[in-house]
DNA sequence: CCAAATGATTGTATCATACAACTATATACA
DNA sequence: TGTATATAGTTGTATGATACAATCATTTGG
């Protein structure tokens, strides 16, 4: 395994992930909000807090808070878990999903003008490796 | 340019940013020490406040505080800027090179065995279409 | 059936950050 | 040259995201 090349990975995601930090908005919603509804809109069933915590391997607290906000926004709702009086579902509303998708496509606006210069292989290929990498990550 | 690339980047890149800054130690070191040390020791020449600031686009009031813990630690000394008494110089200590040389061995350690899975020449592109982007960002 | 486990909420502490106020120094120009 | 303005840095204060602890309600297992 050649050295440099980990040690360009290395020192390249550092500053990405500094750099991107910085954006505490993502399409104009904050960072939490947009990773939350994009969760919840991705994931096929209905998802409690805790699948949540476990998913974005934030604490229990930190997620109920987050949802709090968004449920008093209007961005998401609650359904009983007729199964487990504990917990509750979060579904995401139509409002939510109309606010998400302005988001994303401010956010895809953003990226094309970022990767313009970029030819379609190598698009196609960045995305497949960060996908990758997010999938190893999780192991 | 094609949609589903552009989209499969922004969400990956979101998953990418949101787990990583759950790592809040890089190597052993938390993150601001590793990057401040990083940026110290790739500078050429001497390094104030104010330019650390512009680099990590942060506040001249975070990087300040951030410097005084550093110093502290014995991983920065101070030098005076002889043209302007305003101002201060930071080089990288001893200390602080060996230590950072640690940080930067274990985070390499963990990345050769994320990356092993993968090829060479899957690596090395990985890597510079990372740079590439990170070039981008700075226009 | 009761003890232990689990999901969620809320209180509290910490940390990174930005902004504001202030100090010291440098620069510009009248 | 002297003064007004700009700039570098430090410190005080506020905010937001987070974890941990305490607590409550409910579920599960012996």
């Amino acid at each position: 395994m050649n050295r440099n090349d980990l040690e360009l990975i290395d020192y390249e995601l550092v500053v990405l992930i500094r750099r991107s930090t910085l954006d505490k908005e993502l399409g104009g919603m904050d960072r939490s909000t947009y990773t939350l509804l994009t969760q919840l809109s991705k994931s096929g069933g209905p998802t409690s807090v805790k699948a949540l915590a476990d998913e974005f391997r934030l604490d229990i607290s930190t997620i109920s808070r987050q949802t709090t906000v968004l449920e008093a926004k209007g961005y998401v709702q609650r359904l009983p878990n007729v199964g487990d009086g504990r917990s509750s579902y979060f579904q995401v509303t139509e409002e939510g999903m109309r606010r998400l998708t302005e988001a994303k496509n401010a956010r895809l606006a953003r990226h094309a003008q970022l990767f313009k210069e970029w030819s379609d292989e190598e698009r196609k290929q960045f995305g497949e490796l960060l996908a990758r990498l997010n999938r190893t990550f999780v192991e």
